[in-house]
DNA sequence: CCCGAAGGTGAGCAAGCGCTTAGAGCTTGA
DNA sequence: TCAAGCTCTAAGCGCTTGCTCACCTTCGGG
């Protein structure tokens, strides 16, 4: 089994999300914020709305989260895990630095695709969390950043890569990657998994070195 | 002068913008909408917090506009008519695909960097719009969508480009540029000419035809 | 068999929201 | 000279918001 396939395997793995929510209702109501959020903002999202989606009065949401910003929060926090698990479980694989990227770009658009609402609100409603839980959150996001200048700066070494501007690159890719979230929609042509070997291609084609 | 001096200058050259709102309340209103939906999102802004800022009373704001929501439009609209505006000065210029390219690139993410308040209430907060608006609106980014394929499919009939998916690179191409007004700001190191530099370069190599 | 904790509800509070209205001040042309 | 017509404000209306509270159920352990 490739490092790839391993990878792939771990993302499909646990299409059950949110099993580290309990009780059940706190996990019920996670997931229709996560929905309500995605469709509408945050900030155009009523816990009124959150509460109908999952069949509960208003009031059963403060008995399982303190506020409504404490729900996003903890959305927040277990989508940038997840996100990071992915790139560090690329970083982590075995091949070369140009295995290994294409492996990371390709698993992690996969993810904002096949679970772009949750990406949605991961990556577009940071603005709305709290001071000391943005701070946090930033936290995981440089960590992200960081495996990925990690991987460039390995290919460059390897002379697999031809990248004048590592860390602009960085930003270049993972932008790339994150903005999936926003654009893609189950209505579209293409599969999570073929919008994730498209983009590991590009990826790719933008770091090779020039065979001239 | 080049075809990319032409469109650098024009680009540069109307850097006070929003001249076509008038009167001068009605501008600085909508200035001050602008400054607030980018710091803050559509729906966290208050029309208080919008006329504060313009230095006015709340109700100033319903002299200029009907509502909150037609601020948005008319920021809205304007955007996406100078994007485009953007994007078609480079697809008329002179010069191979490979340049016509590249001055997209470069002077959409000049754009997109050096007017990201702007940029990422156009960007960002379509969701506000009401149906009628965001249906519009739509139809000017189907536009832009367009004009960049169009120059994608003449690299690739004139032999510049290698590109397998022209419709997926070109969602690639803008999505890349786009996602420069949610991650651009002034406190970074680089300026906007920098970053539309290094992005019309990472778009080359995307495309180019590689020689092996 | 009853008790207390835990999970749930209906009603509603205080605050803040988008927006309206009555009228004040300033400019302007008959 | 002054009525007409803008532009703008102070005050506030009706409504929705995030959140609370008194109370009701369900249920495992003494």
């Amino acid at each position: 089994m490739s490092a790839a396939d391993e990878t792939a395997e771990r993302a499909a793995g646990d299409e059950q999300p949110w099993d580290e929510v309990t009780p059940e209702a706190a996990k019920k109501l996670l997931v229709a914020a996560v929905e309500a959020f995605a469709e509408r903002g945050y900030h155009a999202t009523t816990t009124r709305d959150i509460a109908g989606r999952a069949g509960m009065s208003p009031a059963a949401l403060y008995i399982h989260y303190k506020t409504k910003e404490e729900l996003l929060h903890r959305i927040s926090r277990i989508g940038h895990d997840k996100a990071l698990e992915i790139l560090n479980a690329a970083y982590d694989g075995v091949g070369t630095p140009t295995e290994r990227l294409a492996d990371a770009v390709r698993s992690f658009v996969r993810w904002h695709a096949g679970r772009y609402t949750t990406a949605r609100v991961v990556q577009y409603e940071l603005d709305a969390l709290s001071d000391t839980h943005r701070t946090e959150i930033l936290g995981l996001r440089r960590q992200s950043d960081a495996v990925v200048r990690r991987i460039l700066n390995e290919g460059v070494e390897a002379g697999e890569f031809d990248v004048p501007d590592v860390p602009g690159t960085t930003v270049a890719v993972l932008s790339l990657c994150i903005d999936v979230a926003r654009w893609f929609n189950t209505q579209g042509r293409r599969t999570p998994d073929e919008v994730g070997a498209l983009y590991a291609d590009l990826v790719l084609r933008m770091v090779s070195a020039q065979k001239k």
